[in-house]
DNA sequence: AATTCGGGGGG
DNA sequence: CCCCCAGAATT
């Protein structure tokens, strides 16, 4: 892409002593290890990727087998990781590559690009690091890091700023090797250039490093404005039957936790859909779960099934889970969850089960 | 251009 | 409590 610079090639020194080589996509690695290692590490730590990342290899050892699993399987192994539309989106994509690419991923950025959750830098780390080819990323690593070595001034989220570094990205890419530049600067980030305490004395960049010479490294990047997250509340209905499974249902693929199975909320001013007969027996203190754009106080609320409820005949003996028609299952809760769940019903679960239990 | 998607980790 | 993290899709 660009040319050999005195800056990648500092930096591509620095990979050959320091850089990383051990973690679990780096062995091996494989156009299919990488791109679900990328799809799990946005927005994600790698400490809290890794086991995951192992887990789901375990499981899906190709791309052909993710394409062939069902998405419950798939959203069940990405219960905690969050943003959930990446696994939906990771699915649908190793059906395309299987379907459509015979199974082999395609060997560019753009065409990289057409498969969903894809976007520019996941596109350019996979074409990058597994196939060789010269394209750049923009991760937040390297946003730290240019916006630190240049002392960009402004948000990185406006497009002005994200331009910039765009541009100063593809100028910095050396054209072979490209693979260990863009290992090297997520390193870089990771390792040295952290958010809050730099590792400047070390730094193989520091020289040139403007932020450095302002004394500031951490006041870049600049920090998003900020703006009050609001505090929403609703109320969960843990709906037992009469062997003490937990009603759970799925939710709609838009909006939040898409596609998980979760206990039905409680929506007072709107139609409540297709619950079976129940009451109420005891409201339990609320807890807070904090999303990236607002709190969310829950409120659980225990319930039973009505005698000769509609939907009693549902519940089945010798079965943990029955699916129904609209996504709909009885959970055992001394088994195992085969679907994927929002973190706050793992603790909901575990709470309704001590309180069973004792 | 702004908003919407989460959950974990660190300070 | 705060902020950030190997971003992309949607509006």
């Amino acid at each position: 892409m660009a040319n050999v610079t005195p800056f990648n090639q500092t930096v591509l020194h620095w990979f050959d002593q320091y850089g990383r080589k051990d973690l679990p996509w780096q062995n091996p690695i494989t156009p299919y290890r990488v791109w679900v290692s990328e799809i799990m590490l946005q927005q994600t730590q790698v400490k809290t990727v890794i086991p995951y990342f192992q887990r789901f290899m375990k499981t899906f050892p190709t791309v052909i087998d993710l394409a062939n699993a069902s998405q419950d399987q798939v959203l069940n192994l990405w219960t905690g990781l969050g943003y959930y539309a990446r696994a939906r989106n990771l699915h649908k994509a190793a059906q395309m590559v299987a379907e459509q690419y015979q199974g082999e991923f395609p060997t560019s950025v753009d065409g990289l690009v057409e498969l969903p959750g894809i976007g520019r830098s996941t596109a350019g780390a996979i074409a990058s690091i597994s196939m060789g080819i010269s394209a750049p990323i923009m991760d937040g690593n390297v946003k730290r890091v240019l916006t630190r070595f240049h002392a960009i001034e402004g948000w990185p989220g406006t497009s002005k700023v994200e331009k910039d570094l765009w541009r100063i990205a593809e100028a910095n890419t050396p054209p072979e090797r490209t693979g260990h530049y863009t290992q090297a600067m997520m390193d870089l980030g990771a390792t040295l250039c952290t958010r809050s305490k730099p590792a400047c004395g070390v730094c193989p960049l520091q020289p040139e490093c403007k932020a450095y010479e302002l004394g500031t490294p951490t006041a870049f990047p600049h920090s998003k404005p900020k703006k009050e997250k609001p505090v929403k509340s609703a109320r969960f209905l843990m709906i037992l039957n009469d062997q003490n499974e937990l009603l759970l249902q799925q939710r709609p693929d838009s909006g939040i936790w898409g596609g998980l199975y979760c206990v039905p909320e409680h929506q007072p001013d709107t139609k409540q859909y297709n619950l079976p007969d129940h009451i109420e027996k005891e409201e339990w203190p609320a807890f807070r779960h904090t999303f990236s754009h607002y709190h969310l106080d829950i409120t659980p609320v225990l319930c039973e099934l009505t005698e000769n409820g509609p939907e009693a005949k549902d519940s089945a003996p010798n079965t943990s889970k029955i699916m129904e028609p609209q996504g709909r299952l009885w959970y055992n809760m001394q088994q195992e969850l085969t679907v994927g769940t929002a973190a706050p019903m793992v603790t909901l679960i575990e709470t309704l089960k001590r309180h069973l239990a004792g």
